[in-house]
DNA sequence: TCCTTTCCGTTGGAAATCCAACCGCAAAAA
DNA sequence: TTTTTGCGGTTGGATTTCCAACGGAAAGGA
């Protein structure tokens, strides 16, 4: 597990500590180390799982699969991220996505029980605090999404998700992180939809663009 | 204090402490207890806050304002009831709503470092992962509600959200919380697409209910 | 260079939703 | 009892989005 050690300290569970502090650390939270064949599944939707995954090598997907038997993939791990966290301390819930390695995958699982043990150590607290920063930081990322998909209009889905994104990232213009399509899905439009809403507010003189980057005009 | 003991230990983030743990523990966490006056305001959207509130005694409100001055009641906080716990250890995030005391209100406010604090006592652990599970449990909500506002069709909303209340509930038929116009603000759409979605899906066999009371029909 | 692929804006008819209004029923109030 | 109020289903025109398709521009590959 030693070679993995840069790979779980870039993680966000682990950050902030040094190299000397993890095996001490690892000991008493006792994850399981599992490693997967390409295509392998990790977690079937519809188990329950208590457990969190740490991905050390590898690529693993989150998949969200409907009875005819289309794919949709709702996320893609890398290396020092995590999966399930939600799951860890929430109970047994039946998990309403697959986890499939895409790659051959090595992965960390941490038990409930056993990690909340580390809060013993002095630096054990940094790893609750971090996990709880995981967690929290998530719920205000859902509430944004939330805030955007309760929109009725596909214009208004535009400003309210360019004015958070302004604000969070303290510059005008603003680059997002997706093409229009993507975008579009984030937004839960059709693409032709986003593209032609984006081009009215153009011409309305609300916001200018090119490709990903948007500038935000103020008043109204 | 002491008088809200019983009402302290009634919420998730205390629940399963005994009345005799709870005077040590308090001791560490030093929250600070403020009381506000009928309809003061207790958090100003846009304000940074990193504090988790317990209401003791009244009711507080989360309330979202438009700049048109439109307000709009997102939820009603009793006593026993948390907020904020988003915004603990999310970093100072800005708050995109404000909290009111509709009536006069009690309330115990905790800060981040001295919470984990309780970490180090035996008892101490049941707090942080009663914690962990509200988080957890949150983002599984906020989970479930982006699924639901995900989809684009009227029909598609009712049907995933049923089909996970099934799930959750156990029953079938079941009962949902809400009339007609609560559930139609949940799934973001109109009353009146809502009851016609409903009648289209009893139509075609899909479903049947009364008031608040739907059963759903196996086979597609 | 040419060819292929990808991305993005546009368009038009079909479909769905919004919005406002009306109605009937049943429970609550007078 | 009668009256009032709240809730839920229905309806129709206006608005919006979906869906499929096309075309141009830019980037990448042969």
């Amino acid at each position: 597990m030693d070679k993995f050690y840069p790979i779980i300290l870039n993680s966000r569970l682990f950050q902030s500590l040094s190299i000397q502090e993890l095996p001490d650390l690892l000991k008493i939270a006792q994850p399981q180390q599992r490693t997967y064949a390409a295509g392998q599944r990790i977690w079937q939707a519809g188990e329950q799982v208590t457990s969190l995954g740490l991905v050390c090598a590898g690529r693993v997907q989150i998949i969200k699969e409907n009875p005819q038997g289309d794919r949709m993939i709702i996320a893609t791990i890398d290396p020092a991220d995590l999966f399930g966290e939600a799951y860890l301390y929430a109970g047994a819930k039946t998990l309403p996505v697959s986890v499939d390695a895409v790659s051959e995958a090595t992965v960390l699982f941490f038990e409930p029980e056993a990690l909340l043990e580390v809060a013993w150590m002095p630096e054990g607290k940094r790893i609750i605090r971090n996990l709880l920063q995981i967690l929290s930081q998530k719920s205000l990322l859902l509430n944004k999404k939330v805030a955007i998909l309760s929109q009725r209009k596909t214009a208004d889905k535009v400003l309210v998700y360019l004015k958070t994104e302004a604000k969070r990232q303290q510059t005008n213009p603003l680059k997002i992180p997706y093409n229009r399509q993507e975008m579009a899905d984030y937004l839960g439009v059709e693409r032709s939809a986003l593209s032609a809403a984006l081009s009215d507010m153009k011409q309305a003189g609300l916001l200018d663009y090119h490709k990903n980057e948007f500038t935000l005009h103020p008043f109204q």
